[in-house]
DNA sequence: AAAGTCACCAACCGCCAAGGA
DNA sequence: GTCCTTGGCGGTTGGTGACTT
């Protein structure tokens, strides 16, 4: 909706737009254009895909419309309690890596997750105290007090979508145990594994490894209350910690070659062994 | 009823890696 | 080894509409 008014770009901008491209919001017309095109011929071929199915549309506008929106596996509507504890749980992992998230919540895309995690779950973190980057309670400071206030004043005043029924549920004093796991689970299975995480990292993303996977390391260790607290401590890089389950999930040629610890190469290379291990993690049957 | 405020989310942008020439 | 193309990713933008004043 960055162009509401459908522009049509006459010339090649700095930002590489290209001549005679259509932007904006899509038409109907040109969904079933898309769609039939794809239909037909399949996806792939992005760059040419517009010719094809006789769009003034630019090949990667056409892949995000349709991976996002035409694909007729994508889900439509409002996320549910349990995709949102899922979705919590696998940010706690993984950090902003909303493909992988995305990956591993039958209908979602990561444009939806990550919109959903920036307008909802991240500010309903922050309310209840809790750093969203990290999971990590939020030491309070002026700027954190402020912050707080002022989501709590939205709720007060707007639409309150972010306190609906399936939210309190979520993050609360006590960990999440939707799936009546063992709330301790994470500390029972990486719980020493906690020091020395600083300078780790995890499971570099297929392009951009390094704020993302400083979030991800970051949010090894995660936080649900003072009081009660959840460490995950999921040590995700190579090398081995005798103490708990160091696993290495990284995957840049460096760093794949862990001798002691859970070799995850095989995992990051066999989607559904990954898989496997991801889905242990989230319903918390992993190493029991 | 009108004006102002704010959250949502579709779409865009820049960047990067993989693969082929 | 270098260059180019392609596909994919996360971050960001900004119009829309709900809601308040």
């Amino acid at each position: 909706m960055r162009n509401p008014s459908s522009s049509v770009t006459e010339k090649k901008s700095s930002g590489g737009r290209k001549m005679g491209l259509k932007r904006g919001p899509w038409t109907s017309e040109e969904d079933e254009l898309l769609t039939k095109c794809i239909n037909k011929e399949g996806e792939g071929k992005w760059r040419t895909l517009p010719e094809r199915a006789g769009l003034a549309r630019c090949g990667k506008s056409c892949r995000l419309r349709w991976m996002n929106y035409l694909r007729p596996c994508v889900k439509r509507g409002q996320i549910a309690p349990d995709e949102e504890d899922l979705i919590l749980r696998l940010h706690r992992l993984l950090g902003n890596r909303w493909s992988l998230i995305a990956g591993r919540i039958p209908g979602r895309t990561d444009n939806e997750i990550k919109n959903y995690w920036n307008s909802h779950l991240s500010k309903k973190l922050i309310s209840q105290g809790i750093d969203p980057k990290t999971h990590k309670p939020l030491v309070e400071t002026s700027s954190t007090r402020a912050i707080t206030k002022s989501l709590g004043a939205a709720k007060n005043g707007r639409r309150s979508e972010s306190d609906n029924s399936g939210s309190s549920k979520m993050v609360t004093t006590t960990p999440p145990t939707s799936s009546g796991q063992n709330p301790n689970m994470y500390q029972h299975h990486f719980g020493s594994a906690v020091d020395g995480l600083e300078d780790d990292q995890m499971m570099t993303r297929g392009g951009h490894g390094n704020a993302a996977a400083s979030d991800a390391q970051e949010s090894a260790g995660c936080y649900y209350s003072a009081g009660q607290c959840c460490e995950t401590n999921l040590h995700l890089e190579d090398g081995a910690d005798a103490g708990g389950y160091h696993v290495n999930l990284q995957q840049s040629s460096q760093g794949l070659g862990n001798e002691d610890g859970i070799d995850c190469k095989g995992m990051l290379e066999d989607d559904g062994v990954f898989s496997s291990f991801l889905n242990s993690l989230i319903n918390d049957d992993m190493f029991v």
